[in-house]
RNA sequence: GGUCUCGUGGCCGAGUGGCUAGGCAGAGGUCUGCAAAACCUUCUACAGCGGUUCGAAUCCGCUCGAGACCUCCA
């Protein structure tokens, strides 16, 4: 607990001590999703890695600002002037308002975090209620001369921004080698270079969402809503910005490029990056369209899927992995994890009623302090989850008789579960068994009763019977030193 | 083609110069009327080839293989 926090920051490709800019506050700022279709389980990673760090920097004392956008205007098909909008394509094939589109999908992704037990940002800003910071936040970048206006667009020059600052310090990119290998595409003629990037864009006639300026009636470009909410609600240099691996370029790399350019100073402390989910060793996405959603894997309606998995289910096994590699999807390992984690469960609730002897015989506050030793060492969950499995076992052996602890350690091992697998780790016990109503436990203990005089009788077969016939209809029964107990399949 | 990352046992997945990762699966055992759970024991590793070192899965080089970004994607 003593040595401290550190994190891998992209910008300088190793672990650095974390040190806030403002203690103990911490600004921290996640692009979110662009809601024109369900989550899917690589959407999860993002929401939970960065949930982990929120509660960790929380647990740790911090007082941390949140905002993790909805991305709702902006975000274009492709790069040509044809590029159609993502969520007025959606509308226009579903035939509802754009905002329709954005109201239903967002409705849904909070449902399915909610399901995951994410935790909700601070604040959640939408592109489309900050017209107006972009708006001005575009005045100052042509100010600047970072900038030109071309036929009723705006957009960012890179070539000469390259000049005074480097764009590709993120990325690692070489401006030269860009300009030799981006792809020409059709209809870019109102760009100076193909590497630059639209931050307004003029409307076409048929475009539903639009806004007026002084360049057109149009919308603003996706990777200026980041820059603009961000420098709003967190200042113009803040602690810690999160995103998926696949945004460090040209999303991230032109934020920094837009907020130098606007506010000359660097927007962001530590840049933060998970990697991605795989299938089959191929990046899970929707250009690739072998993407599973979180709701198909809830159902277990996927074609890919031998059966469902639960949202805690989903949440072990992201958590098992380090953010930063990439995690390969298949039933086996969410099967694992499905197993694992009713182990790491279990073991749990047998801690509630487990008491305490004269003296240890296991070393608790060394297992706690390598917890926070893991979670110290850039977020490592995996490592975590290795060491309260540790703790599975001495609370098995001590549930045995074999192993004994202290009223101590015994109240140190209780808050180390709360603290690491509820406060930080965010699992919670699924909810199928706790809507069992009073009628049904009443009727459950009259069951059990007669299939324990039976078993008295020894008259096994009546018990097996009783035994077979719940687990059919979903409930099993297991005989324990202390009598039956029973639960929901 | 450019930039970068990775290759760990049947599967997933940590570690990163000397000390058991962990989970799931497999085998044997204890307990139990049986089953389940739990506990004990146990098997299969660090892509290949060189080099540095007293010592390398861990550092360096090469080879092979896989992936990401370079166009929208978490």
């Amino acid at each position: 607990m003593e040595n401290k926090l550190s994190l891998y920051n992209t910008l300088s490709r190793k672990k650095e001590i974390f040190e806030p800019i403002n203690p103990p506050h911490v600004g921290m700022y996640v692009c979110g999703p662009t809601v024109y279709g369900d989550g899917h389980l690589g959407h999860a990673r993002p929401a939970i890695t960065f949930d982990l760090v929120f509660r960790y920097l929380k647990h740790l004392g911090y007082k941390v600002r949140y905002v993790r956008n909805i991305t709702d205007v902006g975000h274009l098909e492709n790069d040509a002037d044809e590029g159609e909008d993502k969520i007025a394509k959606k509308a226009r094939l579903e035939q509802v308002e754009p905002m329709e589109v954005v109201q239903y999908f967002t409705d849904r992704y909070h449902k399915n975090m909610e399901q995951l037990n994410v935790l909700s940002p601070s604040i959640e800003p939408r592109a489309s209620g900050h017209i107006i910071e972009q708006t001005s936040m575009i005045d100052s970048i042509l100010e600047s001369g970072m900038a030109y206006e071309s036929n009723g667009s705006v957009y960012f020059d890179v070539e000469k921004y390259n000049k005074q600052y480097h764009y590709g310090k993120l990325s690692g990119r070489v401006l030269e080698d860009l300009m030799s290998n981006t792809r020409t595409l059709e209809g870019q003629d109102e760009k100076h270079n193909p590497f630059d990037f639209a931050l307004w864009k003029k409307a076409q006639p048929e475009h539903i969402m639009r806004w007026p300026s002084r360049w057109s009636d149009g919308f603003p470009g996706w990777h200026l809503e980041c820059s603009a909410m961000s420098a709003r609600y967190l200042g113009e240099t803040f602690d810690i910005h999160g995103g998926g691996m696949d945004l460090l370029f040209p999303h991230h790399e032109s934020e920094i490029a837009q907020s130098i350019a606007a506010n000359h100073v660097d927007p962001v402390k530590y840049w933060m990056h998970n990697n991605m989910i795989t299938i089959n060793g191929q990046k899970m996405g929707k250009s690739l369209g072998n993407f599973i959603t979180l709701n198909e894997f809830f159902s277990g309606e996927h074609t890919s899927l031998n059966q469902a998995y639960s949202p805690m289910t989903i949440r072990f096994f992201i958590l098992q992995a380090h953010y930063r590699s990439t995690l390969d999807f298949s039933n086996e390992a969410l099967q694992a994890a499905e197993k694992g984690l009713d182990r790491l469960m279990n073991a749990w609730s047998t801690l509630q009623h487990l008491s305490a002897s004269e003296k240890s015989s296991v070393d608790v506050s060394a297992l706690r302090k390598n917890c926070y030793e893991a979670m110290n060492d850039d977020f490592n969950s995996p490592m975590v989850i290795a060491e309260l499995f540790k703790g599975v076992s001495i609370i098995n052996s001590v549930n045995d008789g074999k192993e004994s602890f202290s009223a101590e350690d015994l109240q140190m091992l209780r808050e180390t579960f709360v603290s690491f697998i509820g406060d930080i780790l965010g699992l919670k016990q699924e909810d199928t068994a706790g809507e069992t109503g009073e009628t049904l436990d009443g009727l459950m203990q009259l069951v059990l009763e007669l299939r324990k005089n039976a078993k008295t009788a020894k008259d096994f077969s009546t018990a097996d019977k009783i035994r077979d016939d719940l687990n059919r209809i979903g409930i099993s029964v297991k005989d324990t030193k202390d009598g039956a107990t029973w639960s929901r399949n």
